[in-house]
DNA sequence: CGGTATTTTGAACTATCTCAACTGGGGTGG
DNA sequence: CCACCCCAGTTGAGATAGTTCAAAATACCG
């Protein structure tokens, strides 16, 4: 079914370089079950747009995410799409709980994926008691994720919902001077994960520019101009309580929900290193540009 | 900080007719384990409108709800509630993985919980193997059910959204003639976990009236009267993941096979024994239907 | 280059929100 | 027992954020 899927010769040390290696599933085994399961894995590469799973099919297998951003994508019976949620590297593709898929898994960019035998989690759980902990702080942290990635999107309109993605993105404080981020999501998938259309993002993405938060080099280009600017855009519209709130709100958000919500939906943006910027900018070649996304 | 709890004495064998004893967390342990744990348990009770746990503070225990609603409530900036998810009997309030809060739990009618010892979790599943699989089960299942709760909200308005939530908290289509239930939210609460104004949910509660998919004949007692129109309002996105939903849910609460399972959206509405709301209908006095509203 | 897909802009339209007033049940105190 | 108040629920009318449809501008690719 994954049409563009390009299949790779098995080695048996496969494991030893991948970069997934230490994330997530792959780090739950033993050393050996991990030899064995590297014996039965198989690796694919799928293309932008291309799908991994398909909703309502029946799966029979889980996949790890090796490299790039997969979508977890619900189709409803107009066709349209909605954007639920995004995987990285590390996560893992696929529902082990029940065989029929109940969404869509699809590559947002380009996905190197490693398969796993059907029955390897159980397998590994059975063997290992530390792996069922281990997969237990994995889903109790992916709750807590959709909960906050949820919590993100209600009572806030437009411009907060892509202000507040865009802080989430961003690298810290303290990364050097032009801080700049490339939008590996397409303008139609940045708009269904943050539940609004296409003409919404966009007027939104540059009234934010208008206001001075930031500055759109290329179309998915970022660059961070203001920070407090772009934190008082995801922030309260009402300037009556804005006031009130820079105290008392900022503590609680900084307090309770920050920590979390920092790890939510990182990686849909991509920070690009100043040094490979720089001369993209000085002579905007798109095939520059292009190099520089495969390179990251 | 619960100031409507009501500490009850504590009784070893307080479990043998516990209503919550064979689901959740509560049949994880192994039948000694749940004396011990018995013995070390508290329960409280909380009106209607009081905090459980509170956002932002450091909590130590968690607890099984035995009867009643808990909403899980996140508090913005300017001091908006959100409601994110409700819990029912069986489940679990409090977060296992982390200490402090990042939500608030509060009751949304009266609630009778059993606080379990902080460190009971993990020692159970240290003891007993099963109660790994059972509580990974249980967690899988609602990262579903948040999915699906999600998607439910996607891509639709104000009466699509009531339409299918209504649809959620029907009995089966095999239940006696007049199918009524009673709604046990607030307006406001209902409106918040649907992601309106309260102001809208009436309208659009009365339009789906109008329309002659439901009837209503108190503020918060609901009768059936077109399923298939009710459906066609709810304009299901995807015919599967809908059927899914109701067979699923159902069966699951029927049968209480996985205990997380019965986690779904249902129970936000009572269904009343057509015998009960006989009479409250014949005389619609409001002690009687308190009086109902008590017995279920 | 020329063609196609994506992004951006424009303008009319509409669902939902906001604010404000009204209702009726039911609890309270005289 | 009545008069009163309070609060959840309901209804109405104006305001508006966001959608929809349509078209221009730009990016991308052979």
């Amino acid at each position: 079914m994954p049409i563009s899927a390009v299949p790779r010769f098995g080695a048996p040390d496969r494991c030893r370089h991948c970069t997934a290696r230490n994330t997530g599933i792959c780090a739950w085994f033993a050393p050996e079950e991990g030899r064995e399961i590297a014996h039965r894995s198989t690796r694919s590469l799928f293309s932008p747009r291309s799908q991994i799973l398909v909703q309502g099919e029946v799966q029979d297998r889980i996949g790890v995410i090796v490299s790039g951003l997969v979508k977890i994508v619900l189709n409803d019976e107009r066709g349209e799409e909605h954007l639920l949620q995004l995987l990285h590297a590390g996560e893992i593709v696929g529902d082990p709980l029940s065989s029929e898929c109940a969404f869509s898994w699809e590559a947002a960019t380009e996905v190197d994926l490693c398969w796993l035998p059907p029955s390897t989690l159980s397998a590994a759980t059975r063997h290992n008691p530390e792996a069922y902990q281990r997969q237990l702080d994995a889903l109790l942290w992916q709750v807590h994720e959709q909960q906050f990635a949820q919590a993100a999107l209600r009572g806030r309109n437009s411009l907060q919902r892509l202000a507040n993605w865009l802080l989430l993105q961003l690298p810290p404080e303290t990364a050097p001077a032009p801080v700049r981020m490339r939008i590996l999501l397409t303008r139609r998938d940045l708009a269904s994960l943050l539940e609004m259309t296409v003409e919404t993002l966009c007027r939104v993405l540059h009234q934010a520019e208008e206001r001075g938060a930031i500055r759109l080099v290329t179309p998915d280009l970022v660059e961070l101009r203001d920070r407090p600017r772009l934190r008082l855009l995801a922030r309260s519209p009402d300037r009556r309580l804005q006031q009130t709130l820079l105290r008392d709100g900022w503590e609680w958000g900084a307090r309770s929900l920050a920590p979390a919500l920092r790890a939510m939906p990182r990686a849909k943006l991509t920070c690009v290193p100043p040094a490979l910027t720089e001369p993209a900018e000085a002579e905007p070649g798109l095939t520059r540009i292009k190099d520089v996304r495969r390179v990251s």
